[in-house]
DNA sequence: GCAAAAGTGTTAAGTGTACACCCATGC
DNA sequence: GCATGGGTGTACACTTAACACTTTTGC
């Protein structure tokens, strides 16, 4: 129970969270679905993950408000790392994930979110994954994974946060190949493709989407093929490690920030840097 | 001077604030250009404003840390109110401007940018004034206009945060009629035109332009013209209040917001919404 | 009439979309 | 061979950019 009136709350420094809301990509029976294994150069038999499903990654709340409810992963504002930094926090605390795609979505501060007249405010962060980190995860009791289109009802206006996060990806996906960061760290046109569908929600012809990714130059032949089903094999690519000039707000800032791409890496570490926004 | 070791103060709530970037189009000469008068229907000689520039509203630090620097409009989050409603009270509260597009542009909180380890939280907003606005405002000693691209040296990394203001802009207008914000109510395509070329650094075809700009559906022709020059008089239109369904995040929440154009009401109260954000 | 800017028309280049077709594989 | 999905070619619609042209005013 909050101490004070509700006056005497409104007055105390407002209550500054992080959360963040992650999104992966998953088969409709709730296995996640990969092409990621570095052993899998033409022999592997695999089921195409079809028109997969996004899920996201939510906590169950141990104390009031909104005990026993779920909510997204996240944290108090820790002081002394930056924002981004905060957000990793949060995510590693919560899920043991290491997102691939990682950029401030939006701050909400509406009070009609304050619960009790306590002031709140959150800074949401989205973040992509792909499906190979996703098997490496254990459920544990208080975290669970849930469809997007299923969600339960959640805590304080993280449902509205959802649906805004779904939003943005449904734009941005549609000028930049962001969903290459939903799939694993190698995969084929046509994976990529179902990823876009199951984003967007409506099927996309293969040939044009081929084209276009192709011409984007953001995506690398990796030389390798997988035969997906007694069809002509695919090649196998890769996302390619862009060093494209983008506007990041905080990045001249951050005297650590390389614009390196985390899934290159195998330093998950929060000192480095997504590549995110071509657009804002 | 801050009280507690740096450790302690890291330990302390943070400090969050609220600043806006007040964007405003001026003529070369350090005067506002405005066509916004209602009574200008086809006599009125006015000079073109030509490529005009961008201009800011900077206010001077009163204490510690910058004291006597220039810095964003802006003030300490306050309670009870939503954000957007205190990005307006800290308009109110330094610069008498009333905007015609408000949008939240980012949370800052890179550790780098507090000052003596007190963590600071700055939410951005960024707004979009009409010429004539400025034109009433009365300018105070500790309030001051800048063009963009001869600033001082800012307070804090508010040099940085005026530079991603820019950058969205840039970006905004190339796919929304959102500079006729920047102008008055009334405005020609000349001078629509203008704008953009001032925002974006390059000429544009007024043939090209002016069909862009009509296919759009979001200027109306007032049905009155005016003579710039001595060439032949230019048809002057306004923006239509357009209630088209955009996401804004926090809409949902607020049980006040509507959809109204805050430019075509005159209640300026911040309780009024703004219509932004056509892509993200 | 002449200059200048408003406003219209036309055309070539580029881009997105639909769809026919060939290719390589499993069965 | 045949079915299946990978991959290519192509025609058409539409958008964009360039620029010639007409219109309406002041001088």
């Amino acid at each position: 129970m909050p101490i004070g009136n509700v006056s005497e709350r409104q007055q105390l420094p407002p209550d500054v969270g992080i959360s963040v809301v992650i999104l992966a990509l998953g088969d409709p029976d709730g296995e996640v679905s990969a092409l990621d294994q570095p052993n899998c150069h033409g022999e592997a038999h695999q089921s195409n993950s079809g028109t997969g499903q996004l899920w996201i990654p939510l906590v169950k709340r141990v104390k009031q408000p909104f005990f026993g409810e779920w909510a997204l992963p996240g944290g108090k504002l820790q002081c002394g790392i930056s924002l981004e930094q905060a957000a990793f926090s949060a995510l590693d605390s919560t899920t043991d994930m290491h997102p691939r795609y990682l950029e401030q979505l939006y701050t909400f501060g509406d009070p009609s979110r304050s619960s009790g007249g306590l002031p709140m405010v959150s800074i949401v962060y989205w973040a992509l994954v792909g499906a190979t980190e996703t098997k490496q995860y254990q459920e544990a009791d208080n975290v669970q994974w849930f469809p997007v289109d299923a969600l339960p009802k959640l805590a304080f206006d993280h449902n509205n946060i959802v649906e805004y996060a779904l939003w943005r990806l449904r734009n941005r996906i549609e000028y930049s190949t962001i969903a290459a960061r939903l799939v694993g760290e190698q995969f084929t046109l046509a994976q990529l493709r179902s990823v876009h569908e199951a984003v967007l929600g409506h099927p996309l012809d293969p040939a044009n989407f081929r084209r276009r990714m192709l011409s984007s130059n953001e995506l690398e032949d990796t030389g390798s093929t997988v035969v997906q089903g007694r069809s002509r094999p695919a090649v196998i690519y890769r996302y390619r490690a862009n060093e494209q000039a983008v506007f990041r707000p905080e990045a001249s800032l951050n005297v650590n920030a390389q614009t390196t791409n985390i899934s290159e890496s195998t330093d998950n570490s929060p000192h480095t840097s997504m590549t995110p926004l071509l657009k804002e």
